[in-house]
RNA sequence: GCGCCAGUAGCUCAGCUGGAUAGAGCAACGGCCUUCUAAGCCGUAGGUUGGGGGUUCGAGUCCCUCCUGGCGCACCA
C-alpha cells in the first residue's frame, strides 16, 4: 500500500522532470521502487536515476540529485539519500508505519485480500487421480498444492472454480477389477493366476474381503468383471475423498472424462481437427500433424484398435472448459506429464482458441526419506506411503506446512524421521507457536485489566523502537506479499514471510516489555501485537493451516 | 541423442520483473528461564552461487557452452 501510494509519487515526479526538460520519458515504466536488502539503504529504493541516466547518456548522481529535489515535500517521506552508483533511498516517516495498524485493525479478516483478479474465472484443475489406488504422497503435494493456489487466487478476487478430472475406464480400471476379483477367489481357498500388472497393495484385499462379507462368495465364477470393477471404483474414491476430507480440500466439480465421449466431443474434435487438414490416417492409426503445429513429431491420437490415447479426451476436455467460458485455466500436474504438455496445448491452438489462457504448473517430485534413506516408490508394488499414513503420523497442519514449503519447482524432501519426531525444530510449530503466544499477551492483558481501548485514541506514537518498526513494515508488506505469491501461483512465499515475521515477533518478545506500569505503552505495543495476531492468522488460515490459540 | 526442472553454507532450501557487502532453518559451538508461553531468544562459525565464456553502470537472476542429478521422450495415462 505504502509501496503504492510512492509509487505514484514517484511516478509524478518522473513526469515532472520530463516536462522541467531534465530528461526524456524514455524510461517511462522501466524504473522500480524496491525493498534494500540491507539496512542503512532506507526502507525502499529507486533506480530512476540510473535508468534515466543510462538511456540518456547522463552521470547517474546528477540525475538522482534533480529527483531529490523533486521530491521534496512530500508527506511519506522522512527524508531522502542518494547512495552508492545513484540509488534514490527513501525513509517513510514512522506515523506512515505506525498507521497500517489502523488499516489492519479495520480490515480484520480482510486485511491482505485484494481485487487483483476480480471478475476472472478460473479453473484450477489438481489431484485428478484415477480411482486406482490410495492417495500417494506425490499426489498430497499437489493436493495441498492446488489448494493452497486456489485459496491464494480466491484471495486474490478471483472466482475459482477447483475440478478434479478422473477416468474410471480403460486398461487401469480393467486391470484393477481383475485383482481385486483374484483376491475375492483367493479368499474362497482358490488359487487364482493373478494379473501379471496387478495392483498388490493390502486395499485390493480389502476390498475382496468387504465383497464377499456382502454376497457371500456368489461372484465366484463371475466372469464379467463389472461388479468388481464398480465396487473397486466406489470404495477407492470413498477413500480417495476422506484423505482430501482430512486435508480440508474440497472440489466443486468432478469431471469423468468418459462424459467426453457420451457427450460425442471426442468425434467433434477429430471433425475439427479433420477439417482444419491436421488429421491423417497411417498404419490403421489416426495421427494428429503436430509437426505442421512446430512440434517434433507427429502423434497417434487413435489407436488402430480404435481406441483413443489419452491426448485426444485431453484436448476434448481443454476445449470444454474452454467453451464453459474460463478465463484462466490452471493445471497442476506431476512433473512426469511434462510430455503431455506441449501436444494439448497445440491441440487447443489448432481448434483456435488462445492456449496463453493456460498456465501448467509442473511440481517436482516428492522424495521421502525413512531411516535416513530414500523410500522407493511404486504405485503398482504398493510400496509407496499414502497421505493416510503420513496424516496419522504427522497431521494435517505439519503434512500442509511442509508440502508448500519449497517451490513447485523443487524436489520436495520429505524427511519422515524429522517430521514424524516429536519435533521442536519444527517450522510449522514456530510459526503457530507465535500466534498462540501473541494470544496469550492478550488474554494476560485483559487479565490485568489493561484496556485497548479503541485504535484511532492510542498513542501509536510511542511505537519507536526499531523492532517495532520492523515488524510494522514487514505487515504492511503482507498485502502486496499476497497479491505476488498468488500472481506467481507460489504458496511457498507465504510460508516464508510467516517465519520471517513469527522470527521477528519472537526477538522483539525477548527484547521488549509489552505489559507494563505505562499504560499508555502497553496499550500502543497490545495494538501492535493485536495487528500481528491478524496478519500471523490470515496468513495461516491463508495455507489452510490453524493458528491455534494456545499451545 | 532430444525436451523440461534443478545445482546457492556440512544438510534442507529462500532470493519477487537484473540492483548495493548473497540470506534463513537444521546440524555444530558458547550463553539466556523468580517477571507477558524456553515449541523461545542472543552470540560464534560456516560460501569461488556446479565449471568456463558473454551481455552492462551492475549477474545467483539474462544469453552461450560444458558437467552432475531428477522427470519425461508409446498405437500407457
Amino acid at each position: 500500500m505504502i509501496r503504492t501510494r510512492l509509487q505514484e509519487i514517484l511516478d509524478h515526479c518522473f513526469q515532472e522532470g520530463v516536462t522541467r526538460n531534465y530528461w526524456a520519458d524514455s524510461a517511462a515504466g522501466a524504473y522500480t521502487i524496491e525493498k534494500p536488502k540491507r539496512e542503512g539503504q532506507g526502507d525502499l529504493s529507486t533506480n530512476l536515476a540510473m535508468i534515466v541516466a543510462g538511456r540518456d547518456k547522463k552521470n547517474p548522481r546528477a540525475v538522482a540529485t534533480q529527483l531529490v529535489a523533486l521530491l521534496a515535500d512530500c508527506p511519506l517521506l522522512d527524508r531522502v539519500e542518494i547512495a552508492g552508483p545513484g540509488f534514490v533511498n527513501f525513509y517513510i516517516r514512522p506515523q506512515i508505519w505506525q498507521s497500517v495498524l489502523l488499516d489492519i485493525v479495520a480490515l480484520g479478516d480482510r486485511f491482505g485480500i485484494s481485487e487483483a483478479g476480480a471478475g476472472k474465472k478460473v479453473l484450477v484443475e489438481f489431484v485428478s487421480a484415477n480411482p486406482t489406488g490410495p492417495l500417494s504422497v506425490g499426489h498430497g503435494r499437489q493436493a495441498v498444492l492446488g489448494d493452497a493456489i486456489c485459496r491464494l487466487l480466491s484471495a486474490t478476487g478471483h472466482q475459482v472454480t477447483r475440478e478434479y478430472y478422473y477416468n474410471d475406464a480403460g486398461r487401469q480400471m480393467r486391470v484393477l477389477a481383475q485383482s481385486v476379483r483374484a483376491r475375492y477367489r483367493e479368499l474362497l481357498g482358490e488359487d487364482p493366476q493373478f494379473p501379471e500388472d496387478g495392483y498388490q497393495g493390502s486395499y485390493i484385499v480389502d476390498i475382496a474381503q468387504e465383497m464377499l462379507q456382502e454376497d457371500g462368495g456368489g461372484l465366484k465364477d463371475q466372469e464379467d468383471l463389472s461388479p468388481f470393477q464398480a465396487k473397486a471404483e466406489q470404495s477407492i474414491f470413498a477413500d480417495i475423498n476422506g484423505t482430501l476430507e482430512r486435508l480440508d480440500i474440497h472440489f466443486d466439480n468432478y469431471f469423468n472424462e468418459h462424459s467426453l465421449y457420451d457427450d460425442g466431443h471426442i468425434d467433434a474434435v477429430v471433425n475439427e481437427l479433420r477439417d482444419k487438414g491436421l488429421v491423417y490416417e497411417q498404419d490403421g492409426a489416426v495421427w494428429f500433424k503436430t509437426t505442421e503445429l512446430g512440434l517434433p513429431q507427429d502423434r497417434v491420437i487413435i489407436k488402430s484398435t480404435g481406441e483413443p490415447t489419452y491426448r485426444l479426451p485431453d484436448i476434448a476436455y481443454h476445449r470444454e472448459k474452454f467453451k464453459r467460458g474460463f478465463d484462466w485455466m490452471v493445471n497442476i500436474f506431476g512433473s512426469d506429464h511434462i510430455a503431455t504438455v506441449p501436444d494439448v496445448m497445440a491441440g487447443v491452438r489448432a481448434l483456435g482458441y488462445d492456449d496463453s489462457k493456460i498456465t501448467v504448473v509442473l511440481h517436482q517430485f516428492v522424495t521421502l526419506m525413512r531411516d535416513g534413506k530414500q523410500v522407493k516408490m511404486s504405485t503398482r508394488k504398493a510400496t509407496f506411503v499414502t497421505v493416510d499414513e503420513l496424516l496419522a503420523e504427522v497431521g494435517p497442519d505439519v503434512a500442509r506446512f511442509f508440502f508448500l514449503m519449497r517451490k513447485a519447482d523443487s524436489q520436495l524432501e520429505f524427511d519422515l524421521d524429522l517430521a514424524t519426531k516429536q519435533s521442536q525444530e519444527n517450522p510449522v510449530y514456530y510459526v503457530q507457536y507465535c500466534h498462540a503466544r501473541l494470544c496469550s499477551m492478550l488474554r494476560q492483558a485483559g487479565d490485568k485489566g489493561i484496556h485497548l481501548g479503541t485504535v484511532d485514541h492510542a498513542r501509536l506514537d510511542l511505537l519507536v523502537e526499531s523492532e517495532e518498526l520492523d515488524l510494522l513494515k514487514e505487515m504492511a508488506a503482507y498485502p502486496e506479499l499476497l497479491r505476488h505469491a498468488a500472481a506467481d501461483l507460489a504458496p511457498h512465499r507465504i510460508i516464508f514471510y510467516l517465519q520471517d515475521l513469527a522470527g521477528k515477533f519472537h526477538s522483539y518478545y525477548n527484547k521488549h516489555r509489552v505489559l507494563s506500569e505505562d499504560v499508555a505503552l502497553s496499550q500502543a505495543r497490545l495494538w501492535l501485537i493485536s495487528g500481528l495476531r491478524t496478519v500471523v492468522r490470515n496468513g495461516l488460515l491463508l495455507i489452510g493451516v490453524n493458528a491455534p490459540e494456545t499451545m
